[in-house]
DNA sequence: AATACTTTGTTATATTATTGACAAACTTAT
DNA sequence: ATAAGTTTGTCAATAATATAACAAAGTATT
């Protein structure tokens, strides 16, 4: 009974969280939810809970509420948790050895399959054993494996290059973590930026103002 | 002339932007700039741009625009980019460490004087010259040294323990890389929850609704 | 099986955020 | 000094988002 109708932003940017929340639930042995219960533990009102689920269909039932463990699939469906898109990360610093180290890519829908970097010297190390290779090959590599994703870990400058020379290459979606500011004017073109600085900087605006 | 209202954090969230791109004109060495042109490079509208900047003050001058180093540095007072906030770090696992060694906490009015891990094996090691701590001498370190902001790099089962010690120690803000939801229900302390699984989650949702 | 209770899906209302419009104030050029 | 051209600050209009309200549809209990 999925709707088709285009769901907003807010929304989406909820689905994550409500995925989390589903998860702890099931984790705690909670077979059934109400949107009231729901609310009280995360902070969203039971109105938009129900508003939220609905824009993707009637998960619930009257006088019941939801099963946990079925919503939380339909929402990992939602997000694509299942998927299996290929990734490549360009950037192998501090920053890019962290996130292809820490996250975990597969539980969310991706397949991290090569790390690029620029400087030589890194080349052949392993990381998360993939071996670093160098910027150079990328062409070469997109073109025999085909990625759709890019997460980017690069310093500013470097960004608009990689970016027009990636997407010609066939990415379909940037996860920027660099200062660089991606511009939503590619057509057919999913961008997620990141920007640490810009959440330190209202975490500082928030201490000031407190 | 600054405004005493409660500025909306649709606003907030927009003001590292505007820093952003201010810095970069200053490198170009642009010295003036109107709203309008200002729109056209960052995408805002025009009139949202000068509604921002209305809430702080009038910063611009009818049939000049703004002063683009006046601005900037206006911004970066409001955002507290010159303050000198003590900050301390936990868990110095691949996130952390790349976090402390990435991050230029100094240009965004923070300084990280502490790192700690509840790994023995890790104490001693040095992370950005700061040597890495066990937790169990973070009491008597906030005791000594009194930080104001804790940036947490933690599995998500160790957050709730970690909040409730560091709170009581005066720590005021977090920087929330962990999984858990920080409730925004300890008075007179600012979180700002990064997530990084969502982000990624978003994005493979923007991917699959190309 | 009937009644009382719960809880959803959905529509209506209220709130918040963004965009548009324009007079007032300044700049620049003559 | 004057006139023409910019561009802000602000108010008004529109759009987007969140909350509240409630009938319809279920569950649980007797």
């Amino acid at each position: 009974m999925a709707k088709n109708n285009i769901v907003s932003v807010s929304v989406i940017k909820r689905l994550p969280r409500y995925y989390r929340f589903l998860g702890e639930l099931k984790k705690s042995g909670i077979v059934r939810i109400s949107s009231g219960e729901l609310s009280k533990r995360m902070g969203f009102t039971a109105s938009q809970i129900r508003q939220d689920l609905n824009c993707f269909g009637g998960f619930g039932q009257q006088g019941y509420g939801y099963n946990v463990d079925q919503l939380y699939r339909e929402i990992g469906k939602i997000l694509g948790v299942d998927n299996d898109i290929k990734a490549i990360l360009i950037g192998a610093g501090n920053l890019g050895k962290a996130i292809a180290t820490h996250m975990s890519f597969e539980q969310r829908g991706f397949n991290l399959i090569g790390i690029f970097d620029k400087n030589e010297a890194l080349a052949g190390q392993l990381v998360r054993n993939i071996p670093v290779r160098h910027v150079s090959g990328m062409y070469n590599f997109c073109r025999d494996n085909s990625p759709a994703v890019a997460v980017l870990c690069i310093p500013s400058e470097s960004a608009k290059e990689i970016i027009d020379e990636l997407i010609p290459l066939g990415i379909k979606g940037f996860w920027n973590f660099s200062h660089y500011d991606i511009a939503n004017n590619y057509p057919d073109v999913a961008v997620e930026n990141v920007h640490l600085s810009d959440s330190l900087m209202m975490l500082s605006y928030r201490i000031n103002n407190l």
